[in-house]
RNA sequence: GCCCCCUUCGUCUAGUGGCCUAGGACAUCGGAUUCUCAGUCCGAAGACAGGGGUUCGACUCCCCUAGGGGGUACCA
């Protein structure tokens, strides 16, 4: 085989669409399992403004996820630069190139004539075709209507016989008729150019071996390879990729429908789940820059890139009915275009969930801190830079929690508490009622309390036997003191193991909590 | 309207004529374990879009219908 090397395009939009992704994955992962290499274009035709700017969420976001590119914006490379935006040059000899020999012509028919001729053919249930009335034969003809205050496109000549037949990777052979094929416009009465023209000589240019998109350019590609062919080109080998559909739908994954996913439960929760943290770190909520559509959304609650790529990965690819998880070499492995599916496939967060909450279990303790450290310090729980003893308690505090922390903003969940002070950490009041303000609990805590005072060597097998002897004595369940001694030392209802919870607490802190709840509930 | 593509449990998928009374995963629902929560273990329920062929035999091949998607743009 020769070179492989694929591209992906996106448009400086000034995010990473998890459908874009997907796709710029598959592109990623062929040519790497093949030796070859992966090119990142950007496809900023219209006059975009800020191209710098609406670019670099999407290169971070790449970066983050671990898709690194070869050639393109940043890292350059042997065909730079790679902004269609800086290429209309080499688009404006093509375009000449193709009136020269023929392929192309001016038209000068105004858009609503062509117009009424496309309605005129459906109107008659037959198939449209232009009539190619103004084409322009000849210089005259052109200087004439320009005269007449007509303005000029380029269309290509389209072939109107034949069939156009190819092998898409993915969907196999594939065949249009060329007579249904429109004179597609490939440069704009203003002078700039359209997608097709352009995508056709940068794919050519960049020597891309490979073509691999989503699957809405298959009805496309007759005319792609028409222009290439009329330029003189080799033709790439092209696959179309299933697109990536909404939850619980068959129609495409759109950051704008937001409102519609959010009434799938599992979309939902995946969404409040990170609304919450980021609410704790201060991170903005907008629908435009946060929202489980969109891989930034990901990286600011603390999902692991590793979950997403084998996510992604398995979102419209299956190796066989049974393997799930893959590393990275696993991936370049075994992937291949021959198995990915034919049919659109729907994000199901949840699953995405599922994974990561695999990897958050299989990545290592000490790794979590560095990270973790950072969303307390965003939480303002504690100082920047960190005070110098977080790292050997916030250790404890995370192998306590165990895997009840699925991404790392999780950690605030179980960390806040031991970072406020005793006399002002947050109490959950419905649990501070159902557990510490019932009849009774507050008298078992206060006698339980003298006993936490009479402990001088204080850990959790200590912590632990005390318990135990208590409720032996009182001749009660430890259901009806532990909720309580929670409640009343955390503030929460919910939370790591108890002994754990008041051995990183320490003895005096404990007490003075204690003490403060039992104030509370007697004020209340 | 015309052209093209697609269609297996709620979701992601395995399945290339007999291995399928259709397998796995997520989600769901039970049950067990546990100090809460998370987890873990065990179990249950759940699909070949419909109709015709071909064949000894069809999830697998062919045709039709329906549904979904895309193209038909001086969008990408």
């Amino acid at each position: 085989m020769p070179q492989v090397r694929t591209r992906f395009a996106p448009s400086p939009t000034g995010y990473l669409h998890i459908g874009g992704v997907r796709t710029a994955l598959f592109c990623w992962l062929f040519a790497k399992a093949n030796g070859g290499q992966f090119i990142l274009r950007i496809d900023d035709t219209d006059e975009a403004r800020n191209i710098e700017a609406a670019l670099a969420p999407i290169l971070h976001g790449f970066r983050w996820l671990g898709i690194d590119w070869d050639e393109g914006p940043e890292v350059g490379g042997p065909h730079a630069p790679y902004f269609q935006s800086q290429r209309k040059d080499r688009y404006r000899e093509c375009v000449a190139q193709l009136l020269d020999c023929g392929a192309a012509y001016r038209d000068y028919a105004r858009p609503e004539e062509i117009q009424a001729e496309r309605e005129a053919a459906q109107k008659e249930k037959r198939p449209f075709l232009y009539s190619r009335q103004w084409m322009a034969e000849s210089l005259q003809d052109a200087a004439a209507w320009e005269a007449d205050g007509r303005e000029g496109v380029v269309r290509m000549k389209m072939p109107r016989e034949g069939k156009c037949e190819f092998t898409d990777l993915v969907r196999g052979d594939v065949a249009f008729d060329w007579a249904k094929e429109q004179d597609t416009v490939i440069q704009r009465a203003d002078g700039s150019f359209i997608y097709h023209l352009a995508s056709v000589v940068d794919d050519h240019d960049f020597e891309i071996s490979h073509v691999i998109r989503a699957e809405e350019h298959l009805s496309n590609t007759p005319r792609q390879i028409f222009i290439a062919q009329s330029l003189g080109f080799d033709l790439p080998q092209y696959a179309h990729l299933p697109y990536v559909a909404e939850p619980g739908s068959k129609s495409k994954l759109s950051k704008r429908k937001l409102d519609k996913y959010l009434k799938n439960g599992d979309f939902a929760k995946v969404m409040q789940h990170g609304e919450a943290i980021a609410r704790r770190i201060h991170v903005p909520i907008t629908p435009e820059t946060f929202n489980p559509v969109i891989v930034d959304f990901y990286e600011q609650v603390g999902y692991l890139p590793q979950a997403i790529v084998n996510y992604l990965m398995l979102l419209g690819w299956s190796l066989d009915d049974k393997t799930e998880f893959f590393n990275r070499e696993q991936m370049l492995e075994s992937f291949t275009l021959e198995r990915v599916t034919k049919a659109p496939a729907s994000f199901d967060a949840k699953k995405l969930w599922a994974f990561q909450d695999h990897y958050m279990g299989e990545f290592p303790l000490k790794q979590k801190i560095p990270p973790m450290i950072g969303y307390l310090q965003k939480a303002r729980l504690i100082s920047d830079p960190p005070p110098c003893d977080v790292g050997p308690t916030l250790t404890r505090i995370v192998e306590a929690a165990g895997d009840r922390i699925k991404v790392m903003g999780d950690v605030l969940d179980y960390a806040d508490t031991f970072y406020q002070p005793d006399d002002a950490f947050d109490y959950d009041e419905q649990a501070f009622a159902k557990r510490v303000e019932k009849q009774g609990a507050a008298d078992l805590l206060a006698e339980f309390r003298e006993r936490l005072a009479a402990i001088d060597d204080w850990n959790v097998q200590t912590l632990e036997a005390a318990l135990q002897r208590f409720i032996e004595e009182k001749q009660i369940k430890i259901g009806e003191i532990i909720h309580s001694i929670r409640v009343a030392t955390t503030g929460k209802g919910v939370g790591i193991g108890l002994y754990d919870c008041l051995d990183i607490l320490g003895k005096e802190s404990t007490l003075a909590r204690i003490d403060r709840s039992l104030a509370k509930a007697a004020s209340a």
